[in-house]
DNA sequence: TTATATTAAATTGTGTACAATCTAATTATA
DNA sequence: TATAATTAGATTGTACACAATTTAATATAA
C-alpha cells in the first residue's frame, strides 16, 4: 500500500516560510540597527518602550511573545546601554519594572530611518501587507486564547 | 515640531508578526517532534531527505535558508541518530554529501501525524491558509533574487 | 496565623542562527 | 604551469529562545 506523503512536502507547509521569511527579514533589519547598536529583539523591546515609558517584564514579555529567560539578558544589555533602567516595584517586590531613560527617548528619532528603509525590502503590495497583517494576528490572537 | 511615530509602533510593524507567529508555531511543533527524537531544524532537514534522498550542504542551505554555520552541528546530530550519512562527494572533496539511512526512510511514516496535529493549532481558513503560503513566497523568491 | 500555593524573575542547559574567519579543494589566469 | 581567486564546509564568537528549575515575594487556606 503506497502512502501519501504530500503534506510532508517542504513546499506544502506554512510553517516553514513563516520561519524562513522571519529569519530573513530580520537579518535584513541588523545593518540598519547596527546604526543604533540595537539587535532585532532590543529593538522591538525599545518599540514598546517607546510606546509605554515603563512597563513590568511580564507585560513584556506577553506583548512580544518572549519569556524571562529571554528578556533578563536582552534587558541587562539595554540598561548597560543606557537605553532604559530596571528596578523593582515598590508595592509588589516579584515585579521588575523597566523604565525608557533619556537615552532610550533620544534613540527614537534616529529609529524613524529604520521601517522608511526596511518596506524597500518587501515586495508586497499595501493591500498585501494589510491581508498578511490580518492574517497573521488572526493566528497570534488564536494563540493568545488558548492559554 | 512634533513628529509622527506611528510608523515605529509594535502593531504596525509585519516583522513581528511575521517573527512571533513563527516563534510560537514552532513551539507547537517541539512536544510532536520529540516522538521523532528530531528539533524543529532537524525536522525540516528530514523533510527534504524525504523528498530527495541525497544533497549537498550547500544546496539544502539554499532551500532552507540556513548556511553552514547552522547545519553542521545540525546534520553531525542527524547522523549520530542514525537518520542520515555524511560523505565528501569524489568528484569534488569539497562538497558534502548528505544521504538519507534506513531508519531516516523508517521515520517517515511516523511523521504522518505531525502535520495533522498543527494544522489544529492554526486557524486560518484553507483559502486564507493559501493567500498567506502565496505572500510568504512572493517576499522569499524576492530574497532570493536580490541574491 | 502558620503552612501551602502561586507568582515573577532569574538561572541553567540545550539548540539554533549568523557574521566573520579559516582551511582545503578546485578553478581561472597571467 | 605556478599563482591567484573562488568555492564549500567547518570553526569561532555572540545573541537569542525556551524548557525546566530555583529563589524570593505575595496570596490563600486550614
Amino acid at each position: 500500500m503506497n502512502k501519501n506523503y504530500d503534506s510532508l512536502k517542504l513546499e506544502n507547509q506554512l510553517c516553514f516560510p513563516l520561519y524562513a521569511c522571519s529569519k530573513e527579514l530580520v537579518r535584513r533589519y541588523q545593518p540598519l540597527l547596527q546604526k543604533l547598536d540595537l539587535t532585532y529583539t532590543q529593538y522591538i523591546v525599545m518599540m514598546v518602550m517607546w510606546e509605554q515609558k515603563e512597563i513590568n517584564v511580564k507585560s513584556l514579555g506577553e506583548k512580544l511573545f518572549l519569556d524571562s529567560g529571554t528578556l533578563t539578558p536582552v534587558l541587562k544589555k539595554l540598561e548597560t546601554k543606557g537605553y532604559i533602567n530596571r528596578s523593582r516595584s515598590k508595592e509588589d517586590e516579584r515585579n521588575l519594572n523597566i523604565c525608557i531613560a533619556e537615552k532610550g527617548i533620544a534613540l527614537r528619532d534616529k529609529a524613524l530611518e529604520v521601517p522608511i528603509e526596511i518596506s524597500k525590502c518587501v515586495n508586497l503590495a499595501p493591500e498585501e501587507v494589510i491581508a498578511m497583517h490580518k492574517g497573521l494576528y488572526k493566528i497570534l490572537d488564536y494563540f493568545k486564547s488558548e492559554e
